[in-house]
DNA sequence: TTTCATCAGATGTAT
DNA sequence: ACATCTGATGAAAGC
């Protein structure tokens, strides 16, 4: 079997290391006093896969990357029909208050909330069909009541920016009718199916790190399904559909903003380091409003005066910005046509956020700043980091291209605030090899195994590294278990397309590939198929990520508090594969059978979360269920051995099944379940037990999370 | 493999 | 209505 091919031999036995490496827990999401509890039931993992309002249509997959909802926990439970749109209520967001550009006027909560009644019947029917169609019904009679609603809000003069809005949403639909029913099926069968209280949650004004998360979430998928839909229709050359502007207005016109009050300072729920794949996430949480310009201003009230101070301001390379130094950054002013080559270059004018610049110097408030930088993942894209609170030390008039007056304006880091730009350059420096990483034990513990390297370090002890084991990249002993729906694989030569209907695969995924093209995964799935060897697809087919190894730089360090942990050098965008779970298929899981206390913690047990996926409505689903599928990584096995347990993980698991001879092989993928900044622990949740493996030991969890269960297995 | 050119976008502010 | 440090895509240009 190919995935299974050793690498023995590359390992130099001479880095035994005789020590007991814990699995405990190092908190990675530091909880404050203001922390919103919320009605998790106890024992359920975040990316708990059960629908309340199932089943789905092809490609629309229930989503729960955090919360579940009590009642959709029980399988017998009839889910909570008012709740089920109480988030086109207009009472739930009476404490938000809206900028001027809140999009949503009472009128279209009336009218989404009638197209949600008839939605609400999905549940009770059992044929996705019928529900795309009254999908589509409902979304027709949503979309005549917003043109209604636009001649009578213009006629009675109403806000310009809600009659605007509607006649936005209005063109929309009509050009791309065709295409946007089934989006907007999709969409609202995301947001249908979530729960309920977070959009709650996401609209408060003052917000925490659980809502500003949710929201991001929700957007994302949002944006990736959109992605994923649009690449399967033909789309026409050159045109840019702008899945990321798309999923961004969608949540606008629901009010699914967070922190949507401009303020100047901290934004509460974002956290320096935090990082970001687009523009319209900062839009969103309230951390930086517009969707292209770099400055963000808001009118204050000085005396009887209001002058318009600067808030934030996004560094991303479109100006000769000087971003040498970590912690000064000068910064140009905007206008004077810099970032178009369709126009002469003029003067800046001491205006709009150039002047709020100007004022923010001599008023001296904080201004947030945000880094743009290149993804080195995706050479198109950009990464944007938020670096904290900076303050105006002076500004001046330089001469630019063309001889033109550009503003320049000096910032300096306030002192005290924990290192985000910094740790990037000094990763950067890591890789170059202009500078050299502290307290690197191994330079690549997977002796080239791996195609990138996996550091092993430890800055915080004297500990040499873990306990000997063998890397070994892929999985041994794999059992070949008869496929759900046998197939000989596909004969995609190019590799497996959007969009065709013809190749096995795809067709088996509910029609679309899982991964999009940066190889980040669409959504969460009861099990995935991947092709495999029986397919004919090249290696660095779409439909193979999970075989072609690391895609971010590793390493393995040593915790601050107990054992060793896993991390990335990169950032990881939420969805994106990380790694695979290798080791040794055993057929059971004997506590009792295994010698000192700690031995089972190499163990990786898809049974321990078997109740994840009980999916209530769904039977199709949970029959999908590839357990039991136990590896162990004790003695052989790759980075995911080193990853430890979170109540509030950030790595979720997906059983994929790969094509092999009408046969197929079960393996196990990890994803990001959001972004993760470079250097944060990457953890996931080890799971419940099945009630008859309720003997194996209890351990204690130090997660730190609000949402911490006391203790995993 | 980087850069350029092109173009459709969205939001918030100003007119 | 307008200004604006987007983001994808394809073409052209650096090594």
């Amino acid at each position: 079997m190919e995935d299974s091919t050793p690498v023995s031999g590359s390992f130099d036995k001479s880095r035994v290391l005789n020590v007991k490496p814990l699995r405990c827990l190092v908190p990675v999401f530091p909880s404050g006093p203001n922390f919103s509890s919320f009605p998790t039931p106890q024992g359920a993992a975040p990316f708990v896969c059960v629908t309340p309002s199932g089943p789905f249509p092809p490609g629309v997959a229930p989503f729960y990357p955090f919360f579940a909802s009590p009642e959709s926990q029980n399988p017998g439970a009839v889910p909570n029909q008012n709740a089920a749109f109480s988030f086109n209520n207009p009472n739930s967001i009476s404490n938000a208050v809206p900028i001027a550009s809140y999009r949503t006027p009472p009128s279209q909560y009336a009218a989404d909330a009638n197209g949600e009644t008839g939605s609400s019947k999905r549940v009770t029917r059992s044929r996705a069909q019928s529900q795309q169609e009254d999908r589509s019904a409902q979304y027709l009679s949503s979309f005549s009541m917003h043109v209604t609603d636009t001649d009578d809000t213009s006629k009675v003069g109403r806000s310009k920016s809600g009659s605007r809005s509607k006649r936005t949403r209005g063109r929309q639909d009509i050009n791309i009718a065709s295409t946007d029913i089934d989006i907007d099926s999709v969409v609202e069968n995301i947001l249908a199916s979530s729960n309920i209280p977070a959009f709650d949650m996401i609209r408060r004004t003052d917000a925490d790190k659980e809502s500003v998360g949710y929201n991001l979430m929700i957007y994302d998928f949002i944006r990736r399904k959109i992605t994923q839909i649009e690449e399967s229709k033909d789309a026409v050359p050159g045109v840019t559909r702008r899945p990321d502007l798309r999923a961004g207005t969608i949540l606008m016109n629901k009010g699914l903003r967070t922190n949507s009050k401009k303020r100047v300072g901290a934004v509460p729920g974002v956290e320096i380091g935090d990082c970001f794949f687009f523009r319209m996430e900062l839009c969103l949480i309230g951390l930086h409003a517009p969707c292209m310009a770099g400055i963000d201003y808001m009118g204050m009230k000085i005396s009887q005066d209001e002058e318009p101070l600067a808030v934030s301001i996004v560094s991303s390379g479109g100006y000769e910005d000087n971003n040498e130094d970590g912690d000064v950054l000068i910064y140009s002013g905007q206008g004077g046509n810099y970032y178009r080559r369709d126009k002469e270059i003029m003067d800046q004018k001491l205006e709009r956020g150039n002047l709020a610049l100007e004022k923010s110097l001599h008023r001296g408030n904080e201004v947030r700043v945000i880094r743009g930088l290149k993804d080195f993942a995706n050479p198109t894209g950009k990464v944007y980091v938020y670096d904290g609170l900076y303050r105006i030390q002076e500004s001046w008039v330089d001469k630019g291209k063309s001889g033109c007056n550009v503003f320049k304006y000096k910032l300096v880091r306030l002192p005290g605030q924990s290192e985000a730009f910094l740790t990037w350059k000094s990763i950067q420096q890591w890789k170059e090899g202009t500078n050299s990483r502290v307290g690197v034990i191994l330079p690549d513990l997977t002796s080239g195994a791996e195609s990138s390297p996996v550091s092993l370090v430890n800055d915080v002890d004297d500990e040499k590294g873990p306990a000997y084991f063998t890397y070994f990249p892929g999985l041994k002993n794999a059992k070949p278990v008869d496929p759900v729906e046998p197939s000989t694989g596909c004969v995609c030569i190019g590799g497996c397309l959007p969009g065709n209907p013809n190749c096995p695969c795809l067709q088996k995924n509910g029609g679309h590939l899982p991964y999009n093209a940066n190889a980040v995964l669409v959504n969460q799935k009861s099990l995935l198929y991947e092709c495999g060897p029986s397919c004919q697809c090249p290696p660095n087919c779409r439909n193979r990520i999970s075989q072609s190894g690391l895609r971010v730089r590793l390493e393995v360090f040593k915790t601050k508090d107990k054992g060793w942990g896993l991390r990335s050098w990169d950032p990881i965008r939420a969805g994106a594969f990380i790694c695979e779970y290798a080791g040794e298929v055993i057929a059971n899981h004997k506590p009792e059978e295994l010698g000192s206390e700690n031995e089972d913690d190499y163990i990786f047990d898809a049974t321990r979360t078997y109740p994840l996926f009980e999916l209530p409505g769904d039977s199709n689903e949970a029959l999908k269920i590839p357990h039991p599928l136990i590896i162990s990584a004790k003695d052989a096995g790759n980075v995911a051995r080193f990853m430890n347990h979170s109540c509030s993980p950030n790595v979720s698991w997906q059983p994929i099944s790969r094509e092999n001879k009408n046969e197929s092989d079960l393996h196990v993928a990890f994803h990001a379940i959001r972004h993760i900044p470079p250097m944060t622990e990457l953890t996931y949740d080890y799971g419940m037990v099945q009630p008859d493996k309720a003997d194996l030991r209890k351990k204690k969890c130090l997660c730190g999370s609000m949402k911490c269960k006391g203790y995993f297995y």
